[in-house]
RNA sequence: GUGCUUGUAGCUCAGUUGGUUAGAGCGCCUGGUUGUGGCCCAGGAGGUCGCCGGUUCAAGUCCGGUCAUGCACCCCA
């Protein structure tokens, strides 16, 4: 049996190094967003299992096998969010989008599959993910897909690979399905067991099967692109050219299709070696949404990168978590006289100095011990307050570094930590 | 959901062909005289050997199941 305190599989708790870096990458994010004039949204972490269902498609595999779906104490259907696109659509619907308005958001947050966990694979994960919507402009894609490199950029993750591809229009699908099933038909026999499941559920997906005999089929398929419509074709044509005149480095991938039924047009994913099997980093597209009750689909462009895996591309670029003390200070009260009066030395240093981290030791052992616990702290300097101390009014401050220490009256205690501690 | 892997102190691990009180390193606590850390020394605390069942005179060691870890597949972030 597993014990009650240890997480459940596929989530884990995450300490104080660690929760550092994420908010290092959730400050880059919000940095660079805010730079590009996104605002931050934040919508609730479960929804109408509706929400995903009509949008994602009922027939995806998230959908189908990977919800944490739950019935509410009033019969609802509710379901944990797989994916942040869904939500925040949502949130937009109901809020209303005037013709011709465009919205720009980017969040963070956890989200929830039912998978077995693996390298850079949890069932609680955690995205960082934009929407523009409102626009089907394709210099939007452009200028998203640029973002998200500039993101990249920012939090030192280098060596990645931008991967693009185009689904089209929902008008172009039939076409592409019908010829993908005329290629696939004579040969879907000698395929893998999915791939002949896929032939009928969805051929597209038999573009980018993994297994052997499939890989090269796949490969003398026809190219997605090439069965489009002008329209899609025009308007792929027109993102390709962006990236390069914005020089973002990219590879064509023509039989790139990615997982979610309401993608149109532009999909791409961001890979980078750093990661195990699953090596997408980031991934998106753009897409249309349409709950029921509205009147027209809402159509938009986003992606969302896996922080999980945005740490371990840094870990493997070898960025490490930054390296902090438990404290800066370290208050030694020695004798049961002398703990309230650290304590209170104690409020007033956070007051003095706010980006220095203040302890205050109260267990009143010995001023060894409290030593011990200032050393493992790795305090700056120790404030030592004892019967002495408090009857002349003075504190000893000794600095671990050096071990020199001085007497300091009470009221110059703050001018000379500020010169000793160059921090402030 | 499938396959493989691993599961012994807080951490990293050792534990011989099943055999008496389960070990190490690190960490932790206390002390090495009066109010001083890091090094050193001495003591100490801490383990139902993941859990359940089976085989056996005897199981951390063998068998089965189960839970959990890690990785891979499917698919995705």
């Amino acid at each position: 049996m597993a014990s009650i305190t240890e997480p459940l599989p596929g989530t884990s708790d995450i300490w104080e190094p660690e929760t550092l870096d994420w908010i290092t990458l959730e400050n880059a994010a919000r940095n660079v967003f805010h730079r590009y004039g996104y605002g931050e949204i934040r919508t609730p972490i479960f929804e109408r299992t509706d929400v995903f269902v009509k949008s994602l498609g009922d027939e995806t595999d998230v959908v189908q096998k990977e919800m944490y779906t739950f019935q509410d104490r009033g019969g609802r259907s509710l379901t944990l969010r797989p994916e942040g696109t869904a939500g925040v659509i949502r949130a937009i619907a109901n809020a209303g989008l005037e013709q011709g308005e465009e919205k720009r958001v980017f969040y963070f947050g956890p989200m929830f599959r039912g998978e077995r966990p693996a390298a850079g694979r949890r069932r609680q994960f955690h995205q960082v993910g934009v929407e523009t919507v409102g626009s089907n402009n394709p210099w939007m894609d452009v200028e998203v897909i640029a973002m998200l490199c500039q993101f990249l950029d920012s939090i030192g993750i280098t060596g990645s690979h931008v991967v693009v591809n185009t689904r089209g229009l929902p008008e172009d699908r039939a076409r592409v399905t019908s010829a993908l099933k005329e290629y696939f038909a004579p040969k879907v026999g000698e395929m893998c067991e999915d791939c002949r499941r896929r032939f009928d559920t969805n051929v597209w997906r038999m573009l980018d099967c993994k297994n052997e005999p499939c890989t090269t089929f796949a490969a003398g398929s026809p190219k997605i692109v090439d069965l489009l419509g002008e329209e899609s074709r025009t308007f792929f044509e027109k993102v390709c050219q962006g990236l390069r005149e914005v020089g973002v480095e990219y590879e064509f991938a023509p039989r790139l299709v990615r997982g979610l039924d309401y993608y149109i047009h532009t999909v791409f994913e961001v890979t980078h070696s750093g990661l195990g099997a699953q090596d997408a980093l980031a991934g998106g597209g753009r897409y249309r949404i349409q709950f029921a009750g509205s009147k027209t689909p809402i159509e938009g462009i986003g992606f969302a990168a896996g922080m999980e895996r945005l740490l371990l591309a840094r870990q493997s670029l070898g960025i490490t978590a930054p390296d902090v003390r438990d404290a800066d200070i370290m208050v030694l009260g020695l004798g049961e006289s002398a703990v309230l009066p650290a304590l209170q030395l104690a409020q007033t240093l956070r007051g003095e100095f706010a980006g220095l981290r203040v302890k205050a030791d109260f267990t009143g052992r010995s001023m060894k011990a409290q030593m011990r616990g200032a050393n493992k702290a790795r305090a700056q300097v120790a404030l030592i307050l004892g019967e002495n101390e408090l009857a002349q009014g003075t504190v000893v401050c000794k600095m671990m570094e050096t071990s020199e220490q001085e007497t300091i009256a009470i009221n110059e205690l703050n001018g000379f930590l500020a010169t000793k501690l160059n921090a402030r």
